[in-house]
DNA sequence: CGACAAAGTGAACATTATGTTCTAAAGTGA
DNA sequence: TCACTTTAGAACATAATGTTCACTTTGTCG
């Protein structure tokens, strides 16, 4: 299933340094990180990190690709089995917020105020993918001129960045389910819109 | 009106440094500045730069704050004059998207891939802050229970954060108007949806 | 006007991070 | 086992940061 990379201390190498990012991340947020810091934290030479990755920035996509490849995956496992066509944008989201359920440790680190502008905006992306095509789908061929369907995308992943980080920081007392049910009410009626 | 600063030295020194950094933003983003960069455009020197400002950060939401100060006043104004309790969203936000066109030159240089994310969140957080200023004082005292008003205004802002970016990029073929009729077509049924 | 305080200059400096290069040593796959 | 790749670790060149200081210029206010 995975692809075979040959060299197991390649493997090796590149977790280390992934976890030893996150950890760093937990701690002191993104961009206060150096490359120092990283590789003392995951104990490998420096020559070896810029064997691997061209900076910081580089390891922290190469991270993020996990994230984005696993949610993309979901999806599309979603949009086969689910049948109504307006549950397709539930099975995406429902699976994003557990996902930030899960990771909430480091979703919480990323939201500090200054620290993590970059990894928000990376997230934010990662969203607008996701969003895209499911609105797309849903909307189908017929394009309204009234309402761009990318605008769209934009109004409503960008709506379910501000909700995901609001949750993220655990100022809702909601479950995963919960947060999930208020982001579609909130955004159905713009997809509607859209599609009217 | 203004506040005096009694220094015109003062005041010159500042506002080169600000009009530097602008320029420098639409020619290669925020990011790949540095402060040497600002202090030879601003013909301004090293240590006078410190004086004023902790760093090219601080420099820069100085100058937001313009920005802020500046759609708050408009967003005050909007609220003394206009009467129905539906209009009160679109005034502030057709100001909002008028001052995006004004500014569109810099904008654009923000919503470049990389470079821009620490601006991108500190305008995030302006249009939150004003978000949020419109829909508590339209939601009113009753608060929802199924709703919490701040996950509506989240939601909202991220929504007019990603329509904004899309739409000061130039990917829709739009005025001020007519972006601006959008993004309340998108945000009304959120907010009543929240008032409910 | 003119004195004086405030602001600006420019260079020097300590510090910190970046990314590259090289050789020896160790690990891996066939 | 052996050829090949990766890693360690240190040394380096470069670049940016933020501070300091002695000195000059410029506005403000009496």
């Amino acid at each position: 299933m995975a692809v075979r990379k040959s060299d197991r201390r390649v493997q090796r190498t590149q977790e280390l340094l992934r976890a030893a990012l996150l950890s760093l991340i937990e701690q002191k947020g993104f961009e206060a990180i150096s490359v120092q810091n990283i590789i003392d934290r995951a104990n490998v030479g420096r020559a070896t990190f810029y064997a691997h990755f061209d900076n910081k920035e580089d390891l922290l996509v190469s991270g993020l690709d996990g994230l984005r490849a696993a949610l993309k995956d979901h999806q599309r496992q979603a949009h086969l089995h689910r049948g109504g066509s307006d549950e397709r944008l539930l099975a995406f989201s429902h699976e994003m917020f557990a996902h930030i359920a899960e990771y909430r440790d480091v979703f919480r680190a990323m939201v500090g105020k200054r620290s993590g502008a970059l990894i928000q905006q990376l997230l934010h992306k990662i969203m607008v993918d996701l969003v895209r095509d499911d609105v797309k789908a849903m909307v189908g061929q017929r394009e309204n001129k009234s309402a761009p369907s990318e605008a769209v995308v934009q109004f409503v992943a960008g709506g379910l960045f501000g909700l995901s980080m609001l949750w993220a920081e655990g100022k809702l007392r909601m479950s995963a389910e919960e947060v999930n049910a208020l982001f579609r009410r909130l955004a159905m009626p713009a997809v509607t819109a859209a599609a009217r």
